[in-house]
DNA sequence: GTACAGATAAACT
DNA sequence: GTTTATCTGTACA
C-alpha cells in the first residue's frame, strides 16, 4: 500500500474530509507499525472560517495550513495533547482536515502501551478507547509536535487508500465556541470508534453541506 | 449512564 | 497574562 498521492489533497476542503473517512492513517516507528481506518473528521476552512486558526491570520503556528497540501499540521492543545491535520488545497489557501478518531487496525499492543503511558491508574484501555479521540489518536500513533509540517507523501506517516465507509454523518463540529453553524464534521455513521458518542444523537443530521 | 474540575505548555496579545 | 479544534478521574444517578 503506497501514500495517497498530493492532488488527493488539493481539493475541495469539505470533499477531503469525506473521502478521508475510511481511509488508513499509519505511522511506522523503530518500534513497529501503529495504522487505524479514520472514521471521524473535521474540516477547517480558510481565514473566514471563525473556528480555523486561519481566521488569526498567518503566524508561526498556522504557517501549515498556508503550505502544500498533503502536508500535516500538529499543533499541542490544552497543554497535553496533539492534533493531527492533514492541510488541504494549493498554498495560500489556509485549509485542513482533523482527524478525530480512528479504528484500530494494526499494532494495538503499541497503540495500548503509548495510551497508558498518559494515564495514572486503571485497568487496561479497550480497544474502542485507544484512539476515539484528536488527542487519544495522536498519542496511541506518537505523533508529536516533532510531526507537523511533515511530507504525507514521502514519510514514515501517511495516509493509505481504503474501502469506502457506508453511510456518514455531517455535524457541527465538536469542541469550539465559533462557527457551531457549520456543519463541517463527518463521521462513520455505523461506527463505534467515534469520539463522544454520547453527543451524536441529539446532533442533527444533515445531507452533505455544499462545497467550499 | 451524565456532570464537573483540573491538568499543563505553546502561541499569541 | 490569556487562550486553547482534550482527556481523565471522581462523584452521583
Amino acid at each position: 500500500m503506497s501514500a495517497l498521492p498530493r492532488s488527493y489533497y488539493d481539493r475541495d476542503t469539505l470533499a477531503v474530509a469525506r473521502d478521508l473517512l475510511g481511509c488508513t492513517l499509519v505511522h511506522d516507528t523503530p518500534r513497529g507499525r501503529a495504522a487505524g481506518r479514520i472514521v471521524e473528521v473535521e474540516a477547517y476552512h480558510g481565514e473566514e472560517d471563525p473556528a480555523c486558526h486561519a481566521a488569526a491570520g498567518r503566524t508561526l503556528r498556522t504557517a501549515p495550513l498556508y503550505g502544500h497540501p498533503g502536508f500535516s499540521y500538529v499543533y499541542l492543545i490544552y497543554g497535553m495533547y496533539h492534533c493531527f491535520n492533514v492541510v488541504t488545497r494549493g498554498e495560500g489557501h489556509p485549509s485542513a482536515v482533523l482527524v478525530r478518531a480512528l479504528e484500530p487496525v494494526e499494532g494495538l499492543d503499541l497503540m495500548r502501551e503509548r495510551r497508558a503511558l498518559r494515564r495514572r491508574g486503571a485497568g487496561p484501555l479497550a480497544e474502542r478507547d485507544l484512539a476515539n479521540g484528536p488527542g487519544k489518536l495522536c498519542a496511541a500513533l506518537g505523533i508529536t509536535l516533532e510531526h507537523n509540517r511533515a511530507d504525507l507523501i514521502h514519510s514514515p506517516l501517511r495516509v493509505e487508500a481504503g474501502a469506502p465507509p457506508g453511510a456518514v454523518v455531517w455535524t457541527p463540529r465538536v469542541g469550539i465556541t465559533v462557527g457551531t453553524d457549520r456543519f463541517w464534521r463527518c463521521f462513520v455513521k455505523d461506527s463505534t470508534h467515534v469520539s463522544r458518542s454520547h453527543l451524536n444523537r441529539v446532533l442533527a443530521e444533515v445531507p452533505r453541506p455544499a462545497t467550499v
